[in-house]
RNA sequence: CGGGGCGUAGUAUACCGGUAGUACGCGUGCUUUGGGAGCACGUAGACCGAGUUCGAUUCUCGGCGCCCCGACCA
């Protein structure tokens, strides 16, 4: 994408109502328009980064034999007071038509999916069954706060899945964890799994993903040398004990944000809504059910607070809004702009995602734009590279930069 | 929801009981062109309401909004 196309723009001054990193730089990199407390728009490079993040968890769920749907945000109140949700969840948007009709804002699913799958799913033979999507969520909190790390609306991807025996989805529950580490690995970020408790949706304890970073809002306690690690909400040590699991390292506090939580719910909202199947014997029976979530825009935010430095957003290369940036730094040199045009055609040929600025800034400018925005690689078309016939590739991360012939250059970027 | 802070051009800020200045942005022109260019001219602003006052953007009260700490967190 041509630059001087973009509509959105970067921005000099830190927003005065922001203090975090995320919300920061996304709004300083245009990526993101706050509406209000809590309420964000997400714009062309926004969008295209959370594209990407839903996209390698659409893969991982895919893998484990989710099948992706769409369900309503609009929720009927009557299945949310079948639940006891209608009354109990604090959290529940309650809104009311002209008509006094009263319905529920999707803060989560389970009372939408489970009625669903009870009208497909009428025996063993159907089980097990996961479904999941990704949407928007919305949550009354009284406080909305660190940028898109915690708001009213959000994006989520919400899994449910449905089982003959808690066996069976014991199984299934350890096999989307493991799909979980790999999202947040292909993320660029360096997940702990943790204990916790279940909250308002189980007594029984749920695993949260923890990736460390102040903007989080839970203190968890980790081992050195080993993957222990729990919330210090259920923790039974304290830091500086001796790790209860490997017996060797020392546990250590820290500030976490969770990124993604799996629950067992057991049979609750099956009964809610009557749900039984026939088991092999004939008899019926009610099936056991889990879910799993990731918060999208959370992750967004979560990302962007550990991968950044004082210059900008350091976007590892599988979330970057594109994969290159090219830069052309022409100063009115028709020679330099036309070898920019040229190679932003022939990345464009060979299918390299680019934002091309074609500006006319000074170099500065464009540079401390590429900073902020942070894709991978900088290209650098100028009189120099011209003449020593190349183009420049820096890498964003780590500032490192070669001379690259054009001939080569879409194989070293495919590299 | 308790506590604290803050609301001034598009953005960030300053001053002031007598209707607002700066920087960036934006527009026009000239010069400039590898790390946020310079000059000139121009553009654009006091959250809402009430009160005090001759006069309120400024002081007081109320509302709304935003941020932070805490609580809460389907």
């Amino acid at each position: 994408m041509r630059q001087s196309k973009l509509f959105t723009s970067t921005r000099r001054n830190a927003p005065k109502d922001e203090v975090v990193r995320n919300a920061e730089l996304l709004i300083r990199g245009g990526f993101i328009h706050k509406e209000m407390a809590g309420v964000y728009s997400y714009l062309p490079l926004g969008l295209r980064v959370l594209h990407k993040i839903e996209q390698i968890i659409r893969e991982e769920m895919d893998a484990v034999g989710g099948q992706e749907v769409r369900m309503a945000t609009l929720h009927p109140s009557d299945n949310w007071k079948k639940t006891g949700g209608w009354s109990s969840v604090d959290v529940l948007f309650k809104i009311q038509s002209r008509t006094e009709k009263e319905y529920a804002l999707g803060s989560s699913e389970e009372e939408i999916v489970t009625p669903i799958a009870q009208e497909y799913i009428g025996s063993y033979k159907d089980l097990p069954l996961a479904v999941y999507q990704i949407e928007q969520k919305y949550r009354d909190e009284l406080r909305a706060k660190s940028g898109i790390m915690r708001g009213r609306e959000f994006g989520m991807k919400d899994m449910y899945s449905f089982h003959a025996d808690q066996k069976d989805f014991e199984r299934f529950y350890e096999t989307v964890k493991q799909a979980y580490f790999k999202v947040f690995e292909r993320c660029g970020l360096d997940a702990k799994v943790t204990e916790a408790s279940g909250g308002a949706f189980s007594n029984k304890l749920s695993y949260e993903f923890m990736v460390l970073t102040d903007a989080g809002e839970d203190d968890i306690l980790y081992c050195g040398q080993c993957t222990h690690c729990v919330n210090v909400e259920v923790a039974k040590h304290a830091a500086g004990d001796t790790c209860p699991k490997c017996g060797k390292g020392k546990l250590k506090k820290a500030r976490a944000a969770e990124v993604g939580n799996v629950f067992d719910l057991g049979q609750r909202y099956p009964k809610s809504f009557g749900f039984t199947f026939k088991d092999k014997d004939g008899k019926d029976k009610t099936p056991v059910m889990g879910c799993y979530g990731i918060g999208t825009t959370r992750l967004m935010g979560t990302i962007v607070e550990v991968l950044s430095d004082d210059k900008g957003i350091v976007w590892p290369a599988t979330v970057a809004p594109f994969s290159v940036h090219l830069v052309a730094i022409a100063g009115g040199n028709a020679d330099v702009t036309a070898e920019a045009d040229r190679v932003y055609e022939l990345l464009c040929e060979n299918g390299i995602p680019a934002l091309y600025d074609d500006r006319d800034e000074r170099a500065g400018a464009k540079f401390a734009d590429a900073d902020l925005i942070g894709i991978p690689k900088r290209l650098v078309v100028s009189e120099k590279t011209v003449s020593a016939g190349g183009i420049e590739v820096t890498d964003r991360s780590n500032g490192s930069s070669t001379l690259v012939a054009d001939s080569a250059i879409v194989e070293h970027l495919r590299m």
